[in-house]
Formats: structure tokens, C-alpha cells, sequence
DNA sequence: ACATATAACTAACGAGCGTTAGTCTAGCCC
DNA sequence: GGGCTAGACTAACGCTCGTTAGTTATATGT
């Protein structure tokens, strides 16, 4: 029993890491074993054990940290808009950031859509916990707008779900050499985001 | 070796079937065992054998089933509409068969969208291709509607897929003693999908 | 009433799982 | 240069899995 609990920051963790992720994301937690993640690493699995201390810790572990990541991701895109700027362009930034993300890093965001089942019961409520806070964190921005006039919806908490939803499915679809580049993907979400806010004349 | 191969329509049969449904859902087909589903039927997991020939059976007969009954829904919905009735009101008879099936039969939805990785090879081969025929079904109505400007949409396949995955997240997140009633709900995502076909004024 | 088929049971097999124990080796610090 | 430690290894444990074999009981059809 040697080094520090979990948060090691070694290469080799790393490489577990992204093994890890790789295969929990193509195949399914349940389905990839500890000597699968091993095997793509270059060592045994009893090995893996020098770095982490279960396999519900490494999903937890990158569980956790995508989650983060992806709420950083948006932090940083709202943060780069001028305080004043309205809602329209703050939920354009959010679905750039939302979309982009379950693009360029599907497989974090795979994890976070479909493996969250997996984890234990204290690390899913956590998990959950995280999720909460970003869906309001949206449904803020579309009260705001409703608020000051510029949105009309007719139901914003179901509006909120659609918005993610249709970017959350990004990551079970989009691949790199598909039709459309990140940004163009990134722009149409937006157009059909606000789409959804703006009430037409029907 | 005693019954027909798998097509058996028995009592106890549709009993497992219930049983696997629910478990597979909730838990996901890795994490059921057969031992699970014997004792919710209250028998022995051996002799679930005396109905189905494996446990992957079993996935791919609800799968099947499940995929088969959401074309059907689709097809009851449409075909009850005037041939001539345009593709505002086909796209909403769509979305309203696509979500009330979400929300209503959500453990076969839930199976449908996230379970499909577990099947054989060439069951999943044919899932995918029933999964492709359904998608082209909304396509070819968003088509019809954008060829006799009724419709204005920047990306058609994105937008079918966005309204796709608005109305398959529900069986995500749908109760039955939730907030809104399922009618309510189809009508929602009604609006919300008449909203994505129709730009407004910007 | 008796043969037959259906469908339950008990028991067990072989494989694979996550995990642990104990060992060996290479590099770093005094 | 000798001790120490990080991190790899081999071996194996205990468990659970899907599945099979063989047996038994309960209905049904004539």
C-alpha cells in the first residue's frame, strides 16, 4: 500500500485514465474488465491497482472530472461575455459551449450520459447532484429572457430539457470526418436553440 | 429439448418478458442476471430456458418487439390523417405518436435508446437498420414540408435528429406522476417541434 | 386410466470477474 | 553503494455468471 490515495498525477495513471474512458464510453462500464483497460495500457491488471484502488473508483474519477469539465466549458464561455450582453447571446454561448463539448469530447460526455448507473450510490447522488446544477443553470438563462421579454416559451422547464437534449444526443452520433465541422455543428444548434425561445408568428 | 424455438406465446413466457423489460431498463442488460429475472417471475433461473434459448434471446425479442410496436404507433398516427392533410399537422401527429410512446411505454423507449450495444452483431445490425428506416420516416415528412415551403429549415438532418432526440429524452426523465400529463406533454414537444421547422422572424 | 408433453426443480460445470498477496526489479536519496 | 520505494509481475482466491444435464411433478388428450 504505498502512494497517496487517488489523486495521483503520474503518466501512467493518465494512460489508465484514457483507456479507461475510452472503453467504458465504446463498451459499456459493465462490459470492460479490468484486464481489457490493462491490456490497452501495456500491463497487468493487478498493476492497475498501483493507481487506483477499485474500478468504480476510476469511473468515478473520470466521472467527476468530465462533469467538472464540462461545467468549466460553459463557466469559460459565459465568462468571456460582456456583463451586460443580453440572453439571446447568453444562450447562444451556452449551447456553443453545451454542443461543442459533447463533440470534441464525446466520450467524457458519453460517460456522463449513460454510465452514471454504474457508479455507487453515494458517487451517483453526487453525480446527480452536478447534473442538477448545470440544467439550472440554463434554465436560468431562459427565465432571464423570459423574464426581460426577449424569450417566449410556453413551457421553460421543458424547453431547458429540450435545449440539452438535442446537444446531449451530439455525442452518440458525431464523428470527427462527419458533414459538419464543430463550429458549423455548434451554429445550427444555436439557430435551433433559438428557435425554440422565440415564439414566431405561428 | 422440448418447445418451438422462441416464438412461444405462453403465460410465463410474457411474464419474463415483463420481468426482463423492467430489469433491463432499470438496471441495464449487463447488471441483470438470470437469476434476477427467474426470482421476479418466481421461478428458478434454469428454467427460464424452457422459454427462451439465452439470455441475449430474451434482449433481442423485447428489443425487436419494442422497435417494431414504435413503427406501428407511428403508422396508427399517420394513417389516421387525411392523405391530403400537410406536413404541419403530419409532422405533429408524428411527434405526438413519437413522445407518447416515450413517455408511456418508457421501458421499452429506455431499451430502444440505450441497450442496443448488448445485442449480437447481427441483431444489432438489424436494430440499427430498423433504428434508420424510422429516422428517414421523419426526415421524408420535414422534406415534404421544406419542398412545399411550409417548412424553413438551415439543416434537415440536424433537425430531424434534434426533434428525435428532444422526444427520446423524455423516457429519460418521464414519471407518471410528474407534473405534466402525457397529452400535455406530446403537446408541448408539438409546439417545440413546429418551432424548429418554422423560422420565425428571426 | 394411462401415456405424453410441458415446465418446474436441483446440482453442477467451466469460464471469467474484481481483487489480494507476495515477489522481483529498477531508479533515486543520503 | 546500499537502503528504500514505486510499480511492475505471477499466482491465486472467492464469487458469480450463463448455461446444461438429469429428474420430477402436473396437467391434458384419448
Amino acid at each position: 500500500m504505498p502512494q497517496a490515495p487517488s489523486k495521483a498525477r503520474t503518466a501512467t495513471a493518465d494512460e489508465i485514465r484514457q483507456a479507461a474512458l475510452e472503453q467504458f464510453a465504446r463498451s459499456g462500464y459493465d462490459a470492460t474488465t479490468m484486464r481489457d483497460i490493462a491490456s490497452s495500457v501495456g500491463i497487468k491488471a493487478a498493476s492497475l491497482y498501483n493507481h487506483f484502488d477499485s474500478k468504480e473508483e476510476i469511473l468515478w474519477d473520470l466521472t467527476r472530472a468530465a462533469m467538472h469539465e464540462l461545467a468549466a466549458n460553459r463557466d469559460d464561455a459565459l465568462a468571456r461575455l460582456d456583463p451586460s450582453t443580453g440572453p439571446r447571446e447568453r444562450l447562444a454561448a451556452f449551447v456553443r459551449a453545451h454542443v461543442g463539448f459533447h463533440a470534441e469530447r464525446r466520450y467524457q460526455a458519453v460517460l456522463v450520459n449513460s454510465q452514471l448507473g454504474s457508479l455507487s450510490r453515494a458517487h451517483h447522488r453526487k453525480a446527480i447532484g452536478l447534473r442538477d446544477v448545470y440544467e439550472a443553470s440554463l434554465k436560468a438563462i431562459i427565465d432571464a429572457g423570459v423574464a426581460g421579454g426577449e424569450f417566449k416559451v410556453s413551457d421553460a422547464p421543458l424547453t431547458t430539457l429540450a435545449i440539452l437534449q438535442m446537444g446531449t444526443g451530439v455525442s452518440a452520433w458525431y464523428r470527427p470526418d462527419g458533414r459538419l465541422s464543430i463550429d458549423q455543428l455548434c451554429a445550427e444548434h444555436v439557430k435551433l436553440a433559438l428557435a425554440l425561445v422565440t415564439r414566431g408568428p405561428q
